[in-house]
DNA sequence: TAGATTGTTAATCGATTAACAATC
DNA sequence: TAGATTGTTAATCGATTAACAATC
């Protein structure tokens, strides 16, 4: 039942989607039952061309004069982005990043279920943190295979994700969610998600610096 | 001594500027001094001339032949982003992520400072979390104003996401960091970065599904 | 010197935005 | 009906990549 084009979208699209999705669950807990792009566009500051050009990625299309049907889009996005059916993930590393992610109540309305954690600390090793037990990471090839968990996510200090990686990949792991500033090599059957905190913050800076120098030269303008 | 061209950059060499610093800090510890953007391309998969490209904005020439300088990269890339000079922050909501924010040390090194945090729960009230005192929200607009503070961190749950955003704005603040899935709406003097994983995971899932997928079409290959 | 490398201009690629006929 | 809205093609914009003379 999967669109047989498989017409993926663009990665700034799927970026989007849950942005829209947020939205639109909120409209819909509200009792609305359609919304324009142009109404869309409006709340997020976006060109309405562009989110019916992302929505047709779902499949969904729209009326002329009402607009989309927001059940409808809720369900084909949660579709799209594989949120209609929960996935199992390993975490490895239990420190504050981890912990928090393991208490995360979020990712289970995005179909992500972590089932286990993994960390090399004895101290933490058998520990139950936010219902999760932790492993020592030794037993995580064996558990991988047998629970076909396909998804690991990296929460360990720098130096330690490369290794990590690699133990993942050869477990039969496929996609990681890498939450170090490493850059991991993986082979080409693997895929990776980087979220560096620290690229956030550079355009923060950035953007901060640029604001607060704008005060200074307002005379100018 | 800033930069009088203010030639910024766009965004995405922005983003891929803590790639580069990241990899220039190891290889500065292991005693190397000079880098060809053809090696670090190499290293990190892009193109050579993306590289050239994006270390221009820093101001730092290379030398043909030799490459740059690794040392007076590291330095021109921290001036460029603002991290060589610290900036005090404000984080409201101590919950599982505003915890594991306050005791990031990465964020010492990349110039950031959260001074002080904020809640609303009684009992969070008063105490201290990985060295950072815990307030009552309502005292931060005074303090936000006495200290000078122009960046906070939003990490509270989603629906009070725009409430603390407004009270930040009122207080002064110029810089918003938002952890949720919130679409904040912000005055055009202050700035906004959105974190929110979700959209992280949603391009990883999509990577995921798509990786599976060619597994069973491997054979039309 | 010879050749690896830079810095920059031009070409390409991809994503966003504009324009507009079709439609309910 | 009149007009708000869709879906799509064409135009524009911006970022990436290719090409290459200058250079150490």
């Amino acid at each position: 039942m999967i669109s047989e084009k498989t017409k993926s979208g663009n990665l700034q699209t799927v970026k989007r989607l849950p942005t829209y999705l947020y939205l639109l669950n909120n409209l819909n807990a509200n009792g609305r039952e359609f919304i324009s792009s142009t109404h869309i566009a409006a709340m997020l500051k976006l060109d309405p061309t562009q989110i019916r050009k992302d929505l047709a990625v779902t499949g969904i299309t729209g009326r002329p004069k009402a607009g989309y049907s927001i059940p409808a889009l809720i369900t084909a996005i949660k579709e799209f982005l594989r949120w209609d059916n929960t996935t199992d993930a390993f975490l490895v590393g239990t420190g504050n990043l981890g912990s928090a992610l393991l208490g995360y109540n979020g990712f289970k309305t995005h179909g992500l279920n972590i089932v286990t954690a993994f960390d090399t600390d004895p101290a933490k090793i058998g520990a139950i943190i936010r219902d999760t037990m932790v492993l020592d990471i030794s037993k995580l090839p064996d558990l991988a295979k047998r629970m076909q968990v396909h998804l690991g996510i990296i929460t360990v200090p720098a130096d330690y994700a490369q290794s990590v990686a690699d133990l993942m990949v050869s477990a039969g792991i496929r996609a990681i969610w890498n939450f170090t500033p490493t850059n991991i090599e993986i082979p080409p059957y693997v895929v990776i998600q980087n979220e560096d905190l620290s690229t956030g913050l550079a355009q923060l800076s950035v953007k901060l610096a640029h604001v607060l120098a704008k005060d200074s030269t307002a005379s100018d303008e």
